[in-house]
DNA sequence: GACCGGACCGCATAACTATACAGTGCGGTG
DNA sequence: CACCGCACTGTATAGTTATGCGGTCCGGTC
């Protein structure tokens, strides 16, 4: 059998990769896993990982990492959110403008405050609109190239 | 009977005031405001606007707005968050360091994001930590006092 | 070894939430 | 008015999640 730790740590793996929608698909996709163990075990483990249940746009649920998780690999979070939701990196003089679909850009502007870059003083978000400062138009050209890096 | 629409927005205003943690609980608050509907109902109005369920610091459970929620009055969501959470409030030079719970941080930053205050330029939030940045000293001032008011 | 305490888990079931179905009321249409 | 369609709701129940209880398995202590 697993240890406890590294079942929730496929369970982090899992619902990342794809939609989790109740417990009892968890269950059976990790005893498929050749992990065996039942939803109360599972119930646990959501809450101590805290992770969240939400509904996508579809209001299909899913369960999620929480928000603090994305602390942990803030580049590969950013990466996420911008391979699926940015459009356009521009540079306006200091600033990065992102455009992004519409409601997705305080999430975007959120996982780009948790990269923590230096050359990034501070963002803010509108709807489909996030607005990156930088000190210096050539910061912001850095900053441009490293975000579309990101969004591979 | 009230009108759906005026029920959600009662239960709007439930929930931002009080911790609600089941929607049983949420149908005896509304009988003893006249309101009286069944679980079933509740239930259906919770998915409709997009109610969000989670556990705060403690793991109790409460329903919240959603996210975007805040948008429609984000001086009220940033005073809410404001009076729970922050701590201190100083100025530095032209920024404003507040100083929260431990992990209220991001989620202060964001609503302090969507104040879309003309003075605030952006902020980064750490774990208990959110960092403001302003034009100058004086606007730093200014937003310093304008949160603390909003702290009421 | 005997005993204790704590972490972990399954079972059974309680607690909570979602939904299929049917009923009501209301506005539009012939 | 008769009829239809739609929005809304309650009832009953299915579906989902949380938890009380008891058991097992260590690791430490005497």
């Amino acid at each position: 059998m697993l240890t406890k730790r590294s079942r929730q740590q496929l369970i982090r793996s899992l619902i990342s990769q794809q939609r989790i929608s109740t417990q009892l698909e968890l269950v059976n996709t990790l005893r498929g896993l050749g992990c065996h163990v039942t939803q109360a075990t599972i119930s646990r483990d959501i809450r101590e990982m805290g992770l969240e249940k939400y509904r996508d746009h579809m209001s299909r649920a899913r369960y999620a990492l929480p928000d603090t998780e994305q602390k942990r690999d803030p580049g590969a979070a950013a990466g996420r959110m911008m391979r699926e939701f940015a459009n356009v990196v521009a540079v306006a003089h200091n600033m990065v403008v992102l455009k992004s679909e519409v409601g997705t850009a305080p999430g975007l502007g959120r996982v780009i405050d948790q990269l923590d870059h230096d050359l990034i003083i501070g963002c803010v978000a509108g709807d489909d609109t996030v607005l990156i400062v930088t000190p210096d138009p050539k910061a912001a050209e850095q900053v441009a190239e490293y975000l579309q890096r990101l969004g591979g």
